[in-house]
DNA sequence: AGCATTTGTCATCAC
DNA sequence: TAGTGATGACAAATG
């Protein structure tokens, strides 16, 4: 038996029981599946609420298993240590005559048998379900795992019925068990009948045909007859005898098979010779088992789902159909986890304790009448206790008074705080409103120190977002139900930093506020400006962001279409006005420091450029000095190779070399050379 | 306690 | 002319 954490709740669970059958020499491996509420609610208020001995049991913890009880553990209250103490079978019989969908292992056979007989599919829309997690496919979608990961944030319907419904979600695993239910029936010969997962038979009606046409199972079926005295017998004798069998197939001295053997074996047959199998024949004695009262066994039936593929495998039959429509699914009484979305007009159910309502439904068609009648007046009680004393409590709490207690010494606007809260904040919060949706407000943890009271005031705690926020919260909320927590859906610090929220509530700190105040104000005014306060206080009915950010047509006329007061219209006009300069402040001086930045950013690229020019520089006047070296040296290179007419070398002192224009060399006295520049300076000079 | 920075706000101007 | 953005100046908050 595990226990399996689910996704919608944090306490209850999926309680998955490994059962382990033997009959007729036929092993199954059962995995039941129950929907567990949270922990905080009694076992035996849930599963035997509602009864004649509502009180009379309790489940007994089973150690091995981390605490949760076993359904072979049911034991009289305050006898829980002696289950001896009273029979077993009278135990059984009480607890089905309750309804309670919780299948003892030693009753799995009867269980079968009746829902067998009583064919029942209406009722199998709760949350137990039955598989054959080792019958080698059948039921084989339904496993360990499947039921405990539904789907994280899927649709709650399809992962309330994944653990139950999965056979019939997932078709490969469902095919062997439709030619199970060939053999078992009719055989394959209306094979040509789309084999519905939710097709039935009445098993008690085939049994004879079935026992006439195939006297080659006579023998095998000799052995369930055995198996049907058994079951003849009082229920604790049945119990005993189910019992020792299990063990006996546990310990593998007999001549047990698997499931999934049962079906090779069926494949493997002819199907004439298959055509008489049956589970009624199979399990004869079984129907009636447990049948004799059709109350009780419609009980069972009924908490059983038939989206399970064993189930299906074992108990459909082609000639008798009752297919569960999907009409009929969806006008159940209460779909499971449906309500735990539904736009639920109870503040109370939105609470946690009262996740029990909307859990309870999928126990079954019993127990979600259960449910609907005893179960829930039973729970009830104590749920709807608590959260009268929630709402009492919430009830007791005046934000107005916190209001003032930390009143701003220092507002500038001459408005006052003191007429923000009102009770209907507390009820709107309780009823629908959340203020998980944007994280903006102050966690759960945070409030702990704090009384829950005060979460309800400014919408700071939300315990479960998924139930409690389903839903517009404008569209069907009035104006000033809708006014204390216009901020709670909208970021209204505008551009401000986490330092400057934080400031915010360190401001309050400082004023001299009780510690429990400043955690008060760090967990629920903590991102309100002063303006929102103001709002608040004036009851404004749009939210600051809107009214800033809103086009001067629409705030036009949403001004014209509430009747506002002149203050009130004050307020939006000047929190409009702060709210757009505050932005616009916020953009130009970032537009500033954008500028200062560029303008550092040209300082260094200039900066850079001059560096770079000055490298270009030096390295051009270092080129054109090797220039200057090299020509000097050529120039003396060309002088010492050069000779008068004499033969004599000319003195490089005395002449120079001249290039002229068609690129002739001539030696030239420097003196001509000298005389002719000055000539040509006093040419230019007159020029 | 003093200083620098950040932020909100107001007044003013320009478009 | 009203609305809006931009911006300087001021004050309070904050580090």
């Amino acid at each position: 038996m595990k226990y399996q954490k689910p996704w919608w709740s944090d306490g209850g669970g999926l309680l998955h029981l490994t059962i382990l059958l033997s009959l007729a020499g036929l092993r199954l491996d059962l995995d039941l599946y129950l929907l567990l509420p949270p922990p905080t609610l009694l076992w035996d208020e849930l599963l035997l609420a509602g009864g004649p001995t509502s009180s009379a049991y309790a489940l007994s913890p089973f150690p091995a298993s981390g605490g949760w009880g076993h359904a072979d553990q049911l034991h009289p209250k305050g006898r829980e240590s002696d289950p001896a103490a009273e029979p077993e079978g009278r135990l059984l019989r009480e607890v089905r005559a309750l309804g309670v969908p919780f299948i003892p292992r030693t009753r799995v056979d009867a269980w079968l048998v009746h829902s067998v007989a009583a064919g029942d599919a209406d009722g199998a829309h709760g949350l137990l379900g039955a598989a054959a997690s080792s019958a080698g496919g059948v039921g084989a979608s339904v496993d360990d795992s499947s039921p405990a990961e539904p789907g994280d944030g899927g649709d709650p319907r399809a992962a309330t019925s994944s653990p139950l419904a999965a056979g019939e979600e997932e078709k490969a695993p469902a095919e062997p068990t439709a030619q199970v239910l060939d053999a078992g029936g009719r055989g394959n010969q209306e094979s040509e009948v789309p084999r519905e997962r939710h097709e039935a038979v009445d098993h008690s009606s085939q049994n004879e045909e079935n026992e006439q046409r195939v006297s080659a199972q006579e023998k095998s079926l000799q052995q369930n007859e055995n198996e049907n005295k058994i079951a003849d017998k009082p229920d604790w004798e049945a119990e005993k005898t189910t019992e020792s069998r299990n063990e006996s197939s546990l310990n593998g001295t007999d001549t047990a098979f698997s499931l999934e053997d049962l079906f090779q074996m069926l494949s493997s047959q002819p199907e004439n010779s298959l055509e008489g199998i049956s589970l009624g024949e199979i399990f004869p004695g079984n129907i009636n088992d447990g049948m004799n009262s059709s109350t009780h066994n419609v009980n069972f039936s009924q908490a059983i789902s038939h989206d399970v593929n064993l189930h299906e495998a074992m108990l459909l039959c082609p000639n008798t159909t009752f297919r569960r429509e999907p009409v009929a699914r969806t006008s159940q009484p209460q779909e499971p986890l449906l309500q735990l979305n539904s736009h639920t007009t109870n503040p109370e159910q939105t609470l946690p304790g009262t996740n029990l309502t909307g859990l309870l439904p999928l126990v079954g068609n019993q127990m979600r009448n259960l449910t609907s009648q005893d179960l829930l007046h039973d729970l009830d009680i104590n749920i709807f206790d608590e959260i009268n004393l929630m709402s009492l409590a919430t009830e007791g709490f005046d934000p107005m008074e916190m209001s003032q207690l930390f009143e701003e010494p220092d507002s500038d606007s001459g408005l006052s705080l003191n007429s923000s809260h009102n009770s209907t904040s507390v009820t709107k919060s309780n009823s629908s409103h959340c203020v998980c949706e944007d994280g903006a407000t102050g966690s759960n943890s945070d409030l702990q120190s704090f009384p829950h009271d005060l979460e309800g005031a400014v919408g700071g705690y939300c315990p479960q977002p998924s139930k409690l926020c389903p839903m517009d919260h404008r569209s069907d909320s009035g104006f000033h139900g809708d006014l204390a927590f216009q901020h709670i859906f909208h970021n209204h610090t505008y551009h401000l930093q986490p330092s400057a929220l934080e400031s915010t509530s360190r401001s309050f700190s400082r004023h001299g506020k009780s510690p429990k105040i400043s955690q008060y104000l760090n967990d629920t005014d903590r991102n309100l400006s002063r303006d929102e306060q103001r709002a608040k206080a004036l009851h404004i009915p749009f939210s600051v962001d809107e009214i800033v950010r809103m086009p001067v047509d629409s705030f036009n006329n949403m001004l014209s279409r509430h009747y506002l007061t002149d203050l009130q219209v004050s307020l939006i006009r000047d929190i409009r006005r702060r709210g757009k300069n505050k932005v616009a402040a916020q953009n130009c001086r970032k537009r500033k420091l954008d500028i200062i930045l560029n303008l550092e950013d040209d300082l260094c690229n200039l900066q850079a450029k001059k560096e770079i020019l000055k490298r270009e520089r030096a390295q051009y006047n270092k080129a054109i000095n090797t220039m200057k070296q090299k020509l000097h040296d050529l120039y003396h290179d060309v002088f010492s190779r050069l000779r008068d007419n004499e033969g004599r070398p000319v003195n490089p002192n005395q002449y120079v070399l001249q290039c002229g224009q068609d690129g002739s060399v001539l030696i030239v006295p420097k003196e001509l050379v000298t005389s002719g520049h000055k000539k040509e300076n006093r040419k230019g000079k007159r020029k």
